[in-house]
RNA sequence: GGCGCCAUAGCCAAGUGGUAAGGCAGAGGUCUGCAAAACCUCGAUUCGCCAGUUCGAAUCUGGCUGGCGCCUCCA
């Protein structure tokens, strides 16, 4: 069994071959801190951050980095029209980044970095490639030549003649070619700047990345990932400064994920047609949410309707059902006479069951990280841990089985589907009240009268509880 | 202008040469006093359109149409 995955570099599905046996290094790029992250950025966030949690799974040991850009122009300008400072912008955006993504699941990354915090790194990374003959200082800005390095297009699949070809309006600066990108850039007036052999000012954008992969991960990389707009010029000039400054491969998989689209066009802040990743998490459960970003290939667009997020919604709540019959069974049975509690292991018919779900989840998920065939690897989990509840005798070691396998693969996927949310005091209260009035209603249907008994459920309907009758007794919830 | 991607049922979405997964919504049935939950059955003779290759194509090739992304900040 290997994972294969869909390399950018190469166009071409390949076998994960790591550099170090079983552990991973896998570097995401992480937000510019100027603004809360729209759902678009999130999927990029859940999407990779499933595929961590997949190599996890799989016995990967994966040291993940995800950096963020704390130096940037947008951050400058954001803290100007806020008339705040530009560190207070930075790290307030930073906490709310935490905030969100927690809300989402999505687990902290094994290191952080920030642009900030690495600048002796950047200067010394950059005054190397000047040294090497791959960059340039013109007027306290220093530029890559991108010309230095053969093989610059080879992640983007265009030579430098096409790009210069495309480029519309040329904005030299003081580059010697327009395909040229600053590593540096000199201070203006009022500006936060750093000391610099060249003079006063900041790191460009991608420096900060090729640094940090050095500097937290190595010179070589596993996986590098980002979204599908990243590839160029973000990663290629990555590529360039790595492989140039050391001479070697930089990361040996390029995982790109698709945009969001929103009617059609891809949401982005620039198009200004976003929804912020925390609005929509008002409205919708984070499981429906993940659900729904994960209910596409991750390469392919996505598209946001208010449909479909509805029906992540609906197929999440599927889910939950699930998981609910299975744990009120599992109650009525301990509740029972011992002879039904008994727990002869699990049979091996279930067993194979087990076997075949998770093979087949593992299968998509092997398959460059197919979640919307893995999603139906956890649905043939629910259909058949339904039909084995329709069964009139169960066994705990099996209604222990089929929860925790479908918790198992829900994990993986990082949808944690919500509990009762009523607070546990108010509940506690209520649940004896809810109960006498649900043995009431099993008297008077005991007695046939029907009336009385519907009466009792509407009444309980009206109180937001729903009940449902089964072979097993009266089982209620909050809904 | 250059590079690249996509088009599968009402909706979402897998499937890259062997005869169309799964989910949502819908219809019918079973169970139930009823309801709910659940299970079963039904639904694309067909995969944007037109040619071609092949014993065989949603899957390969060419053309066409429609849509998107990148080439400028962008996950």
């Amino acid at each position: 069994m290997t994972i294969r995955l869909y390399n950018t570099l190469s166009g071409k599905k390949e076998v994960l071959e790591t550099i170090e046996p079983n552990k991973v290094r896998f570097y995401a790029c992480g937000p510019t801190v100027y603004n809360l992250f729209h759902v678009g950025n999130g999927r990029m966030f859940v999407v990779f951050d499933t595929v961590r949690r997949y190599l996890e799974y799989r016995g990967y040991e994966v040291r993940f980095v995800q950096n963020f850009t704390d130096v940037d122009d947008r951050i400058i300008n954001r803290a100007n029209e806020l008339g705040e400072n530009v560190r207070d912008v930075a790290n307030r955006y930073i906490e709310e980044y935490f905030r969100d993504a927690d809300a989402l699941g999505i687990k902290p990354a094994t290191v952080h970095p920030r642009a900030t915090e690495c600048i002796p790194e950047i200067i010394a990374f950059i005054a190397d490639l000047i040294r090497l003959g791959h960059a340039y200082e013109r007027e306290g800005d220093v530029y890559f030549d991108t010309s230095s390095f053969a093989e610059y297009g080879k992640l983007s699949h265009q030579s430098l003649d096409e790009m210069q070809a495309g480029f519309r309006i040329t904005v030299l600066e003081h580059k010697d070619d327009p395909t040229d990108f600053a590593l540096w850039k000199s201070a203006k007036p009022g500006e936060e700047y750093w000391e610099s052999p060249w003079g006063p000012g900041r790191p460009g954008w991608h420096i900060e990345c090729s640094v940090m992969n050095a500097k937290y991960l190595g010179e070589e990389i596993d996986i590098h990932a980002g979204g599908r707009d990243l590839v160029f010029p973000h990663h290629e000039n990555e590529i360039a400064q790595s492989e140039s400054r050391f001479g070697h491969t930089f990361a040996r998989y390029w995982l790109h994920n698709g945009t969001l689209n929103i009617n059609g066009e891809k949401m982005s802040k620039s198009l200004g047609n976003f929804i912020m990743t925390r609005d929509l998490l008002e409205e919708r459960s984070a499981a429906a949410v993940r659900f729904f970003l994960l209910s596409a290939q991750y390469r392919h667009p996505l598209n946001y309707t208010q449909d479909a997020m509805e029906q992540a919604e609906q197929s999440v709540v599927r889910i939950g059902r699930s998981l609910r019959n299975l744990a009120h069974r599992r109650e009525v049975l301990l509740e029972g006479p011992s002879f039904a509690r008994g727990d002869e292991g699990v049979r091996n018919e279930v067993q194979a069951e087990f076997d075949g779900v998770r093979k087949m989840f593992v299968d998509a998920m092997d398959d460059d990280f197919n979640t919307a065939d893995a999603i139906a690897a956890v649905f043939e989990a629910v259909r058949l841990a339904n039909t084995y509840l329709a069964e009139d005798q169960v066994r705990e070691s099996e209604l222990n089985g089929w929860e925790s396998l479908i918790s198992e693969l829900l994990s993986v996927l990082g949808i944690q589907l919500s509990n009762d949310v009523t607070p546990q005091s108010t509940a506690r209260s209520e649940d004896e009240e809810i109960e006498s009035l649900i043995a009431a209603r099993n008297q008077a249907r005991k007695a046939r009268d029907f009336k009385r008994a519907d009466e009792i459920r509407d009444e309980l309907s009206a109180r937001g509880i729903t009940i449902e009758d089964t072979a097993q007794g009266t089982r209620w919830f909050r809904s």
